[in-house]
Parts: structure tokens; C-alpha cells; sequence
DNA sequence: GCCAACGTTGGC
DNA sequence: GCCAACGTTGGC
């Protein structure tokens, strides 16, 4: 299994909607490297939800699971049609936020892709990253 | 709102 | 194929 980071404006699409709607299309992405991480997933993977341009709120929010795997995206309309969306569940949502600041801060995780390539919205993220973010996020202080 | 770090487009 | 100009993302 694999895991991953996908990033959305909260204003646009949060956590909190993804947990209304209890099955998320993953739409909108319109870079080919976020492209083919999403064509990569698998039904099973799980990838962490990040609120981007939020803030003190920019972070990472809950997990959530691969429940359909790549098809095209309807909301592209040009011939030939080269994006792809996913389809996302909420597993659950981590104790409190694990802010990008706590992230930077934390040697451990200073190989991040979050870090090294902070434009990228659908990143892969190493199993030993993902128990070290969960780990802070289950935490509930520091 | 600014701007760095990209990605994309198009002229040549 | 190169690269300048432009557009976008997202942190601050």
C-alpha cells in the first residue's frame, strides 16, 4: 500500500466537505507530476488531507482512503482529454492539526516533498513520513 | 498583497 | 530546442 499528500484550499474543498459528502471526487489537478501520482494510486492507499492557503490552518487535517482509481476528469472539456481524478473517503481525522510549521520544524520529515517541491498537489509520501505526521497528529500536545 | 518557485507557451 | 514572457501555486 502506498501512501500519499493531497493539497486543497479549504475555501474551495476541506476536510469538512469531504466529510459531508462521504465519497470525494479528487478534480481540478492541472499539473502532469500531481497528474501522474494520481493515476499511480490504488484502491487502498490512504493519503493525508492538507489545507494549503489557509493560514495558521495550513496543514495537514485527517487521513483518507483511495476508494476509486484514476478515470478522466469531467470538469476538463478539450479534446484530448489528458487529466485524471480520483475518488477519496474520509478515514479519519487526526486529534489536531499538524501545521507546515511543525513539519518544517521537524528534522525527520525535512526530505518531505511538501518541502522540497511546495507546489506539487498530489505528492507521494514515504511510509516513514506518514507514521511521523500521524504520530504528531495523534498527539495532543507538540 | 507580494513574490519565489515553479510550469507552460510561443517566437525564433 | 532554446529561452523569454507569462501564468499559477501557495507560503508568508
Amino acid at each position: 500500500m502506498a501512501y500519499w499528500l493531497m493539497k486543497s484550499e479549504p475555501e474551495v474543498y476541506g476536510w469538512e466537505d469531504l466529510l459531508r459528502e462521504k465519497t470525494g471526487i479528487w478534480d481540478g489537478v492541472r499539473n502532469y507530476a500531481a497528474r501522474n501520482n494520481l493515476r499511480a494510486m490504488k484502491k487502498g492507499d490512504e493519503a493525508l488531507f492538507y489545507h494549503s492557503n489557509a493560514g495558521k490552518m495550513t496543514g495537514v487535517v485527517g487521513i483518507m482512503r483511495v476508494v476509486g482509481e484514476a478515470e478522466p476528469d469531467v470538469t476538463f472539456t478539450e479534446v484530448p482529454n489528458v487529466w485524471s481524478v480520483v475518488k477519496v473517503a474520509p478515514v479519519r481525522q487526526l486529534k489536531r492539526l499538524v501545521t507546515l510549521a511543525e513539519i518544517k520544524a521537524e528534522p525527520r520529515l525535512k526530505e518531505m516533498e511538501l518541502l522540497r517541491y511546495g507546489r506539487l498537489s498530489v505528492q507521494k509520501v514515504l511510509a516513514e513520513e506518514w507514521r511521523i505526521v500521524v504520530a504528531m497528529g495523534d498527539k495532543k500536545t507538540g
